[in-house]
DNA sequence: GTCTATAGGAAGATAGAC
DNA sequence: GTCTATCTTCCTATAGAC
């Protein structure tokens, strides 16, 4: 039963992907949450809190959905672009969560108390990956001379340089989900089943 | 001759990287710049036209020294990879420009102004890369299946990515710029002269 | 063009009742 | 736990002298 406090920090994240972190205005978030300024301050104790505990979960949400990606299972492979792909759709819940991610890597710049959680997630997020793609190099899907870890490390790079350029209008979704694919492509190689 | 507003946009690079567009202060900037607040709100008319100035000046920036890259000149695709790890080295005028570029990119995702400098500078730099890897392609030493501009674009992303998790402390630069260089491998092919 | 001094306002934070 | 009302701080921006 999602409490008052997950309320709260439910908004707290559509207002960061609206307003961006250094645009959220506690009596904005306390509209947006339906709540009173000073409610916010006792669950919180004060707007530095608030921002620490929201990208708290952020980033513990993102790590759940990526868990969803492996629903409509294929083979390794797929499921890898699938897992990647999973950050470039332009649905609100995604947008919201890539947006606000992104939030999070820009504060942690300047912020060290964010830097650990920025790191840890960032580290599960790059194993995740590492395991899919050692999976495709097993299943004969990849080649087998690139290390996974460096690929993965390449890829999610790769996947956030993409967002920050759609979520600043450089480029359209559908583009970045087709150098993506292209990336994934020309770090394992063309699919045997696919040639040319 | 360096004029006092120049001396300002100057310190206010210099701001922007340490704290962020979100953490300047106009008196910080004043004080940085050693001159009072109301000769930067004489000069910029106020802070958001300041900000966008700043930007400017930093895309023109960054426009420029990438050139300086074409100096010691050796085979297209070692230009291309010198071009790219450019943007990846640990002196302060790069760290400088890259952190305050990242910052553009952040606070365009929130303001439209923002948004066409951003967008300008950013196809200048994917297409001078695409210039590169064609130029690579000419010379025999890249592979010619891949397209030029989607070569250029993921590369490009690749380092805005690498970048930002540098700069927010998940990354060295040296592994940074280990793992840049291998996507050039992947992109390209390995180099004829250096098999596995 | 540049400064000192300060007005004015927005946003963060708290007191105290319920 | 939650609200209304209010205080206080900080920061943008300007007035006016030089």
């Amino acid at each position: 039963m999602a409490d008052r406090q997950v309320l709260i920090l439910e908004a707290a994240v559509r207002v960061i992907a609206r307003s961006g972190v250094r645009g959220l205005r506690v009596e904005e978030l306390a509209a947006e949450a339906d709540v009173s300024t000073a409610l916010i301050y006792y669950h919180f104790k004060d707007r530095a809190g608030l921002i620490r505990r929201t990208l708290d979960f952020i980033s513990a949400r993102a790590t759940g959905y990526t868990d969803e990606a492996h629903s409509s299972a294929q083979d390794p492979r797929a499921l890898l672009l699938q897992l990647l792909l999973g950050e470039l759709q332009d649905t609100a819940r995604v947008r919201e969560n890539s947006i606000a991610w992104g939030e999070l890597r820009a504060s942690a710049k300047f912020d060290d108390d964010l830097r650990e959680t920025l790191a840890r997630s960032t580290r599960t997020w790059c194993r995740d990956t590492a395991d899919s793609v050692a999976d495709a190099q097993a299943a004969g899907l990849a080649d087998l001379r690139a290390d996974p870890e460096d690929v993965a490390a390449r890829l999610t790079a790769l996947v956030e340089g993409l967002s920050e350029r759609w979520h600043s209008g450089s480029l359209t979704v559908e583009r970045a989900r087709a150098l993506l694919s292209g990336a994934v492509d020309a770090e394992l190689g063309r699919r045997p089943d696919e040639p040319v």
